[in-house]
RNA sequence: GGAGAGUUGGCAGAGUGGUCGAUUGCGUCGGUCUUGAAAACCGAUGACUGUAACAGGUCCGGGGGUUCGAAUCCCUCACUCUCCGCCA
């Protein structure tokens, strides 16, 4: 969420740093501002009253104790009215601070200097590439056919037991699926991120604090009988840790690291590009969170998409980077890279990675703050990534390290997996 | 699931209708003393909102009520603890 403190000193840029997401109703700028201005007025009028009932409350207390019962009475028989008056303020007050917050939320984040204008996909940027694509030969097999070859995912299975999306994995499939999570966190903590096993059914209040909520409610499943989301990524649970913790400046950087399973509903998604492991309503993911000092996030963005991008190195996948537009990037999000593998019998680019900077934007919903050199209160930056999405990984990896033998698994797992070929 | 007890500032823990945003202790920060440190002593030390700055307002788990006035009384919800039951 915006800080409306920001955006009534700052109208034109925010209006204009808005445009660069191709935002449309900007005249919720505005609308926020006013009712910004009616909230104070109203408040400020209430807090007057206030005052004024809080003293004529302490007169009687006084008087009473000096034994004046008829002058208390007087004041008391005058204090009648303050009650009704202030509850009117109060409704209109509660009222106004509603409208203002609904508005408020509608509002995505203010994208960063380097973001470019864009609508769509068709408008990132490619920040780099690395890897050579592999040469497959003319009857190289997309991963669904290669998991079905040699038994290690079986999507019928699952679509049995549940429903399409989630895969049931077997033998080398699911040795290999705990062998890259094992690898993932053994990286993570190399760098520095500390372990969690977190909830994975979170509440409301965490699904409104990291941005799923409100807006992006069809997207989770839900539990009617305990009001309970199924989290869409590990970010929901770590970033909500510190919710409405006042963080010592001198431990920043937090960082964070979970493997969880994810959930997606993923409403409205069907057709050729949701094939096999492409996407899935159960996927299992390694998760980094940081947070941090302000002046450090944009730094900090960068270690971090380093880092992701060692672990597609270490697993010998050719990938590029892609900066995100404004129009592409998550609500949320001031920055956003995706990183995204080559899978080679695809033919395609498949996203694996996507590491944003969303600088006060959830804190301010979160209340994440420290007390800065100053003495004063600040919200802390909160940046996330994907260390990495597994369902996507696989599939290159199966695509793109076939051959006559088999699947060659990448050295760095083989000591996870103990084996080196699925044949 | 049943019965009971609780939820107060970073922590511990007072406070059962009026000067309580809250006694006190610990912790933390600053100072005195010291070659330095400890101890001792002195002082400071919540958040939110609001203002140019003061002032003012709000917050004692959340919400609602009673009252001129609520941390204190009533209702309700959530959570925690103890005992019982069930159980991976």
């Amino acid at each position: 969420m915006l800080q409306i403190n920001y955006i009534r000193e700052n109208r034109d840029s925010v209006i204009q740093r808005l445009g660069i997401r191709n935002f449309k109703p900007l005249e919720l700028v505005d609308e926020v501002i006013v009712l910004d201005e009616q909230r104070r007025q109203t408040q400020a009028q209430s807090d007057a009253l206030s005052a004024e009932a809080n003293t004529a409350a302490k007169q009687i207390g006084e008087l009473m104790r000096q034994g004046k019962r008829d002058e208390a009475e007087t004041i008391k028989a005058q204090s009648g009215g303050y009650k009704e008056q202030l509850k009117k303020l109060a409704d209109e007050l509660a009222a106004v601070e509603r409208l203002l917050q609904d508005k408020l939320v509608l509002l995505p984040n203010l994208p960063h200097q380097s973001v470019p204008k864009g609508v769509g996909a068709e408008d990132n940027e490619v920040v780099l590439e690395h890897g050579h694509h592999p040469n497959l030969p003319e009857n190289a097999l997309p991963h669904w056919e290669l998991a079905a070859k040699y038994d290690i995912i079986d999507f019928e299975l699952g679509t049995k037991v549940t429903g399409a999306g989630f895969p049931v994995y077997k033998g080398k499939g699911a040795r290999l699926q705990r062998a890259m999570i094992n690898f993932f966190l053994d990286q993570a903590e190399k760098a520095g991120y500390q372990e969690v096993q977190p909830p994975i059914l979170i509440n409301e209040a965490s699904g409104f604090g990291t941005g799923q909520l409100p807006d992006k409610e069809g997207q989770m499943y839900h539990v009617g009988t305990d009001d309970l989301y199924l989290i869409p990524t590990a970010e929901v649970p770590l970033t909500n840790l510190y919710r409405d913790v006042i963080v010592k400046e001198e431990d920043f950087p937090i960082k964070l690291t979970a493997y969880t399973p994810c959930f997606r509903r993923e409403a409205g998604s069907y057709g050729a590009h949701v094939r096999g492991l492409n996407r899935l309503h159960q996927f299992d993911k390694v998760e980094v969170v940081q947070l941090v000092h302000p002046d450090q996030s944009y730094g900090v963005f960068e270690t971090m998409s380093a880092y992701v991008q060692s672990l597609l190195q270490a697993l010998n996948l050719p990938y590029r980077v892609l900066r995100l537009c404004g129009g592409d990037m998550g609500f949320t999000s001031a920055l956003t890279y995706d990183m995204e593998v080559w899978s080679a019998a695809q033919k395609r680019w498949l996203e694996v990675s996507s590491v944003s900077n969303f600088e006060t934007y959830q804190s301010n919903r979160l209340k994440v703050r420290f007390k800065g050199q100053d003495g004063k209160m600040q919200l802390a930056h909160t940046l996330n990534g994907s260390a990495l999405a597994l369902p996507r990984i696989l599939a290159t990896m199966l695509e793109n390290n076939q051959s006559d033998r088999g699947i060659k698994i990448p050295e760095v797992l083989v000591p996870y997996t103990g084996f080196e070929w699925i044949a």
